[in-house]
DNA sequence: GGGTTGTTAACTGTCGACAGTTGGCAGCGG
DNA sequence: CCGCTGCCAACTGTCGACAGTTAACAACCC
């Protein structure tokens, strides 16, 4: 039921690594001391220099030779050439989705759009795990594993560079009006529309992370 | 002059090994022995077995737990999931590459063209590394690093699973063609004519991958 | 006093060795 | 003759220790 469930002690390194960076415990711009976090996983240093290479690989992790690793400061040029990529997975992804989806995953997705609307309403907070969710659900029904693994690491990263950031109400709002909006496209089979819905809720989103970057 | 300078043995390993694998010398589907390799190199498992993970991060190799890696094979349904991933990037690069690109963007891309007809026309054969070169430029005139480094390991992976595959003369020739129209679309700025003409080239190319991996 | 150089401590990069697991092989029983 | 069980070799996973490098601090010279 746990699917990421490594036997070895790097694989398991990796996924509570991978929590300490995205959960802000160890915050950006911070070194990671390979003995001392060694010491406190209750691991030796060889199994937890894999998991730390393999952080880096998935760029939640900045190497620099004999200087160690540490966690990647968010900057708006990052930001926007990150969600460059994203741009293109994820409008692919949501023109494969129109494509190829099953009745099931228009329901899954309306189900997702619904509980975030809910959510929104009652305690006014749009949890950021259920925009992922949303996302998620459409990658499955695009049915592409290579682009959503892909997807998977570009959103990690975002994750990361959100972490921090204020929320902006208004902005939850108009995310949850172009979630409905791909819903309807995507159930109508329109990858044209699909395409363009995720661009310009792509470019809002981005827009709206660089400006609570700014101050 | 050479790029990858590595000073870390783990680095080096990483280069060689990636040659090993894209060169055939490992040859698909052939077990990595990490004594036997470490001692070919000259040097130990730990960085090896760095080196190892990160061509697995790469997935130029595999790995499977107590049982070492291995060289992935080609499958077709793995080609047709792949070239999702690299239209969407490539198509994305055409896109960006038309609304971005310089004069000396459009003289490289033009260089390369004619150096691939040069050679396509005296040698009869197209050298893929004339192929890569091309596609490589139009990544530099798109301006989009994280794209760029996506489109690096995607090509990668198709160069690994192109090895072996027998060449088809009058599909370079169409290769040919598609690049000339490329760079036309892409020196005239026309985002939506570049796209189209990528996203063409390369269901040609899939198309010509998967016939040639089917006996 | 500012800049430079020598020194030192901390940390990373690397190595060799030990332990645990896997797959294959031989021997035994049916 | 076939299937099962127990052993064995090979390999991976892990550990602790050593060597090399870096950066900061302190002493020294100008």
């Amino acid at each position: 039921m746990t699917p990421p469930v490594h036997l070895s002690l790097a694989g398991q390194a990796v996924d509570v690594l991978r929590d300490l960076v995205l959960n802000g415990e160890i915050p950006p711009g911070t070194r990671v001391n390979e003995v001392e976090l060694a010491a406190r996983l209750g691991i030796s240093r060889g199994p937890l220099r894999e998991a730390i290479r393999h952080l880096a690989s998935e760029q939640l992790l900045v190497l620099v030779p004999h200087r160690g690793a540490h966690v990647p400061t968010a900057t708006a040029a990052d930001v926007a050439a990150l969600f460059e990529l994203r741009t293109a997975l994820e409008c692919a992804a949501a023109e494969l989705a129109a494509a190829r989806r099953t009745d099931a995953d228009v329901a899954r997705l309306s189900a997702v759009c619904a509980e975030s609307r809910r959510t929104h309403h009652s305690g006014e907070r749009f949890p950021h795990h259920l925009d992922l969710a949303f996302h998620r659900a459409l990658l499955d029904a695009a049915r592409s594993p290579h682009i959503a693994e892909q997807v998977r690491l570009v959103q990690q990263r975002v994750v990361l560079l959100r972490s921090g950031l204020a929320d902006d109400p208004p902005h939850q709002r108009a995310s949850l009006d172009d979630h409905d909006a791909l819903v309807t496209a995507v159930a109508a089979g329109d990858a044209e529309q699909a395409t363009a819905v995720m661009r310009k809720h792509l470019a809002r989103v981005r827009a709206q992370m660089l400006t609570a970057l700014r101050p």
